[in-house]
DNA sequence: TGTACATCAGTGAACGCGCGTTCACTGATGTAC
DNA sequence: TGTACATCAGTGAACGCGCGTTCACTGATGTAC
């Protein structure tokens, strides 16, 4: 430990934004070791402050921890937002909403093995299992990534590729998919994977979902 | 904490088995909250002995976690090989080959929802990615729940079902929807969801997975 | 423009907690003669 | 069948750790007059 691992030496007594700072510590955390990694005390070191001044702002590290969440939910909206947005313009109107879910799978696959700990804290369990309808937890677009999902489908619907008889419910069987893949590849046993392997394994699930849908 | 709620009193200075009794205990503790409610200390008091005494079987907290994830994993394994058994003899070899590709599936899900601790537990991640070959993660048949699953798909090949070009690598596509569900109901934005719906998704799911390989 | 005061963000010190792990030990067991 | 001894499973006491959280405080800020 050196005076340059110190933190960053406010010269006012007051920090100025301390909520956001502590917020930003911790997604910083998450980003590297999940939800667990979300620590008060050590949210504050980063952000130069005593401790207990973290309860000025929050009224208790799980409170903390969702404010996190809601940031890795939005980092993963706005991650699917960027792959919807490279997409060319298709002629046909069936091919381009193809693709359209297309990207949102990818872009959550993407997102999933870029940013592991991101990804484990938004889908961390919340104690409580309130509090849903946060601002803070979507894309530039103003949707959810479940929304997004769902936006999707209904352009699949619209183009006249999904029958509209099983469009209800078709967000959770294309969810299931693709989260599936992430978690076995992140956490689970599929841990050793190539990316190139994933990314194909990735590929063959859409087709799989589109062609089941 | 009265004298009843104390641990069974050995009578004899020996224990027996400590490390079977300590590993149940970690089951136990694991099938209430998961890989991180097995507490080394706890899984002691329950077996009635001090706490180091767990360092004469294992050298770490990690290693009796990893004995309870097999266990775990053991147990997955048991109840997708009683969902198979449960199954009536039909008479077309291709629907009784699809019928046990649903058994595989539906016997996963029952167990997630059933035994949500240790289904999570199974696939924590642990610590070093090595030791496969474990044959206590095994069921009856003395396959791992990941190779009852090959068998399954296997099956769906013989019985000409399956095209041969699309079995390689099939497991990753059906596990990844069952297991996607899974977690999303267990610690995932679905995790309201009553088990009527849930199941009916599973249905929908497996459905989607037969159409979709 | 200048002063008095309420507000409240951050400080300093301390708490109790349960955890995993290490040490030197003791006492029951089973084997060799 | 009896004794000596090595083995090693479990004991007892202690460690350092970092955590979340509570308390009474201090000092900068902004508003009212």
């Amino acid at each position: 430990m050196r005076a340059s691992s110190a933190p960053p030496a406010r010269r006012t007594y007051r920090h100025g934004d301390l909520r956001r700072a502590l917020i930003d510590a911790g997604v910083e955390l998450a980003r590297g070791g999940g939800p667990d990694a979300v620590v008060l005390r050590e949210a504050t070191r980063r952000a130069g402050v005593v401790p207990n001044a973290a309860y000025r702002h929050f009224s208790s590290r799980q409170e903390l921890l969702g404010a996190v969440r809601s940031a890795a939910l939005s980092a993963l909206a706005v991650a699917m937002e960027t792959e919807l947005a490279g997409l060319g313009s298709a002629e046909d109107p069936a091919d381009l909403a193809r693709a359209n879910l297309r990207a949102i799978g990818t872009g959550y696959l993407r997102f999933a093995l870029a940013e592991p700990g991101l990804f484990r804290t938004a889908f961390a369990v919340p104690r409580e299992p309130g509090g849903s309808a946060d601002p803070d937890k979507v894309g530039k677009s103003g949707l959810d990534p479940f929304e997004l999902l769902g936006a999707a489908l209904d352009r699949l619907v619209a183009a006249g590729v999904l029958p509209e008889a099983r469009r209800a419910g078709a967000e959770y069987l294309a969810w299931s998919a693709v989260h599936g893949l992430a978690m076995l590849v992140l956490d689970g046993p599929l841990r050793g994977l190539a990316p190139a392997e994933t990314a194909s394994i990735g590929e063959r699930l859409c087709d799989m979902v589109e062609k089941g849908l």
